[in-house]
DNA sequence: AGTGCGGCCTGTCCGC
DNA sequence: TGCGGACAGGCCGCAC
């Protein structure tokens, strides 16, 4: 399931094959993701070159003169490029064709991603325009979460997946982040020191980056946009691994459901 | 304003 | 072996 890093990774991997490239034709095949494919899409992307290929929390960014494609991956989502008249598989609802030969594919099984088109500032989009920072810049700092937390009763692994409150962790790293930090995930946010807040900051960004380099977890269906799968589920220290011993002290690993989400952590390190 | 929950959808896994 | 059902999961939108 796409988390940051899986977005960043395919961000990076589509970018050098669609800079600079003409559309030359969308097709699509099942219009009915998390919302219905925009007809908007398919005529005012055909034709346009492609500036930029950025990304805001989740949401890929391809951006042209006309106007900007805001595309999420949801649970199940995949971008990959193929050669033109490569048989389509199960689940490919989307291509969008180059001038290059190459058409950019989408592929989601569970259908909860989205494409949608705006004409204008793509950070100003309803989806966009109130989001938090971005974990792994300068604006998310100890300070930002414990001032943030303050009053906040919600357990801290709920809050700390609020995209308004700081984008792109989802419940992976949630989980491994606070393990990391030794919060207990249960724990009231706004009952957090700003020390631990600090750490805690410190480890998501961690986490992040090292899932970043490593080309993102995959768990079942994630593929990078060449195909080829991340390998960073074998570094998770708590996520999945209900019952087994804690990699630092070696109690169980405990599972509970957290705001309707299966949380993994260890009931000894993390208080 | 903050919090909690329903719903979208399919593949996988478990038990019978 | 085949089948049904529970489960997982991001995140919007709604209700309180």
């Amino acid at each position: 399931m796409p988390e940051l890093p899986e977005v960043e990774t395919t961000c990076r991997g589509l970018s050098p094959h669609l800079l600079g490239r003409r559309v030359t034709a969308v097709s699509v095949r099942k219009r009915q993701l998390r919302w219905p494919i925009p007809r908007s899409l398919d005529t005012h992307l055909t034709g346009q070159e492609i500036l930029s290929v950025t990304r805001r929390a989740k949401y890929l960014l391809i951006a042209t003169h006309a106007g900007t494609l805001i595309s999420h991956l949801g649970m199940s989502g995949s971008y990959r490029m193929v050669r033109t008249g490569q048989p389509v598989l199960k689940h490919d609802h989307v291509d969008i064709t180059l001038d290059s030969g190459w058409v950019l594919r989408y592929n989601d099984p569970r259908r909860f991603g989205c494409l949608l088109w705006t004409k204008s500032d793509p950070l100003q989009h309803k989806l966009l325009a109130s989001l938090g920072p971005e974990p792994l810049e300068a604006d998310f700092h100890g300070d930002y979460l414990y001032r943030t937390a303050r009053g906040r009763k919600a357990s801290v692994k709920p809050f700390l997946m609020d995209a308004h409150v700081v984008v792109g962790v989802g419940n992976i790293y949630a989980s491994e982040a606070l393990h990391r930090a030794g919060i207990h995930p249960r724990r009231p946010a706004g009952r957090i020191s700003l020390a631990r807040m600090q750490g805690l900051v410190q480890k998501v960004q961690d986490v992040l980056s090292e899932a970043i380099t490593a080309g993102g977890t995959t768990l079942r269906d994630f593929v990078r946009e060449d195909g080829q799968p991340g390998y960073f589920a074998q570094s998770l220290l708590v996520y999945g691994r209900a019952g087994l011993p804690c990699r630092n002290c070696g109690a169980p690993i405990r599972q509970e459901t957290l705001g309707q989400r299966s949380s993994f952590f260890c009931p000894v390190c993390q208080r």
